[in-house]
DNA sequence: TTTTTATAATCAAACGTTTGAATTACCTAC
DNA sequence: GTAGGTAATTCAAACGTTTGATTATAAAAA
């Protein structure tokens, strides 16, 4: 049977004082005499006193808990993110409470209004890969809750956003593709429709332009961003008779994919085939040969974020109305590897 | 400003009704009549009433949170094992706060303080690495808060345990190593002392013994378990005028580092040098060549944990006094990949 | 009509804090 | 010796629920 808890009464009551000169004690109230505050202290280190944050909670109506919702804690991305805004909130006297999406919207929304019900201060989530319809989060925004969207985000939200430019990313990706020589560029992209992918897509595009060369659809792959994927496109795509000098793949997945099949077939990387990903995944310097990919600093996002949410407290607090909603939109940092990396330069 | 929440109250004023009789109509009480309920679900639906789960922790005197630390949220054994956490948790109605102790003792201590003030309802954790004095975890068993350590743990501690079987995972490791014909074994080792890599060392000297192979101390290194130290150790150790014909590493990294270094010296793998890391991770399947290694099945292990903790909380309220603390050891996979499978069998 | 029973609602205390207002006790000054 | 002031404490309400005990109402049984 779990122990009771000493309470405020309970220091009262052995001191026969009142709870409130107690609670007032505890936390160096002026009004309260230097003797009763030593008692107190007294009293409360011999009971193992802890303040309840619960009870607390209730009379204040803030909870000290951040909500975070992602897909799932164990993508690496994710995970880096998570430990960035724990860390953050952690030192801020905050909690996280964690959540996870599946990528799916009905549990998206349940977790919302799990949270809701726990009275979370703020939510920090990523919206699930397939979401189109954002009301649950115009939710969130209409009832004052502080929602800070990371990474993936949708502009018809009025929500604070901390994300990487992923536009820029690919812009850089590609203009480096090109930089070293390549012409005929696949894109292997993820799935339509979601922002982050658009936007890589919408950057490898105007890198192509901005350097002459055609767009070619035909070039232009959608995948689920899985190895097998990559494999599987890439396979099908040297049965054709013209081949391309480059891959850009908007995940490291399928640039992995890709590679494991080029090297099979006897292309030299990067010499025939040149191959950049997407993430900066911890394997892609340990795979042979390593391969060049965009650094997104999640851990950063994450630490951000919290930030964010931790200014927008504040502010609330203050009442100024200086509550635009921030955008925070990082530059990814293109990490040039073997694969993309020609000698002849 | 945050927009004040409908509570009970608001919908008994809204109805001209005692706040009691809200409360029942909403939980189906069998005393309420049908009309009533009608009316309070209406009333409750216009005013987007959301119970407040903080006034209901604190009648119930239960916060419907369970407390998880790990060392890190970004290492994918703790990654992944937080995922199985979450996803039981949350179907039994709990919700899970994350806290990191960046493997340091004070850390630990001050995290299970937050969480003694959050009230959490249980406690899921992996001490931190050089942790050697466990009374902060002892308190909390004395405290009577359910408390179950996974993957680390001390068996000074009559806590509840769910962990891998590192003696077995790495006795299977390197029983198939002397299988592959390999007699010169060496062991990375993490840090001496830490109760996973002494097990893992125990299981390494175990299956030397039972194959007749003497043991050699001056095979045995300690590592911090990071790439590097692999690459160092290893490059140290070529140096020397006896070669081993294979490498157990206690983690992948040094594996990793190993199998590296061992390559740019063109060593073959596995004919001339066998190497098996453990724990499994990602990359060990996409490196050249791909690396054997011990699964330990973090998810598993995760759920398992979250499982313990809910029937133990049963149990509790039961009052049954059917609480002999659980642990569960699962036993590892050896994943055999090329780097240690030789062809000639 | 009176008593019993069932039904449906209300009452009231409790959970553990916080906090402004009110009270008490004591000292100083005129 | 009383008004005024200060310092220290207590009072009381509030936060939003839950729940056993109590009461009110009406219908059924005596």
């Amino acid at each position: 049977m779990k122990k009771k808890n000493a309470t405020l009464t309970d220091i009262a009551n052995e001191l026969d004082i009142d709870v409130s000169t107690v609670s007032k004690a505890l936390k160096n109230h002026p009004n309260i005499s230097e003797t009763t505050k030593k008692k107190v202290s007294k009293v409360a280190r011999q009971l193992n006193y802890r303040p309840n944050a619960i009870a607390t909670a209730l009379v204040k109506g803030s909870s000290n808990l951040i909500g975070v919702m992602v897909p799932h804690t164990d993508e690496s991305f994710f995970a880096s993110a998570i430990r960035g805004i724990e860390e953050i909130a952690q030192q801020a006297g905050y909690n996280i409470v964690i959540f996870q999406s599946h990528d799916d919207q009905n549990t998206e929304i349940k977790n919302l209004e799990t949270m809701y019900r726990a009275r979370v201060d703020g939510i920090i989530a990523s919206h699930a890969m397939y979401t189109s319809d954002f009301s649950h989060y115009q939710d969130v925004i209409d009832q004052d809750i502080p929602l800070i969207l990371f990474d993936r985000f949708d502009n018809s939200l009025d929500s604070d956003v901390v994300a990487v430019d992923d536009y820029k990313g690919a812009y850089k990706a590609v203009t480096h593709l090109i930089e070293q020589g390549c012409k005929k560029i696949v894109h292997i992209s993820g799935n339509m429709g979601v922002h982050i992918y658009d936007e890589r897509l919408r950057g490898y595009k105007q890198a192509l332009k901005d350097n002459d060369i055609n767009f070619e659809e035909d070039l232009v792959f959608e995948s689920d961003t899985s190895i097998e994927d990559g494999q599987q496109l890439t396979t099908k795509l040297w049965d054709r008779s013209v081949k391309p000098d480059a891959i850009f793949a908007a995940s490291d997945n399928p640039a992995l994919g890709a590679l494991q099949v080029l090297k099979a077939k006897g292309v030299k990387i990067p010499d025939d085939v040149a191959i950049v990903g997407f993430s900066n995944e911890k394997f892609t310097s340990y795979v042979t040969p390593t391969i060049t990919s965009v650094e997104q600093h999640s851990r950063r996002l994450g630490e951000i974020a919290a930030q964010i949410f931790i200014d927008r407290i504040s502010k609330d607090r203050q009442e100024n109305d200086n509550k635009l909603p921030q955008k925070v939109i990082l530059t990814p940092e293109l990490i040039v590897r073997e694969s993309s990396q020609r000698k002849r330069k």
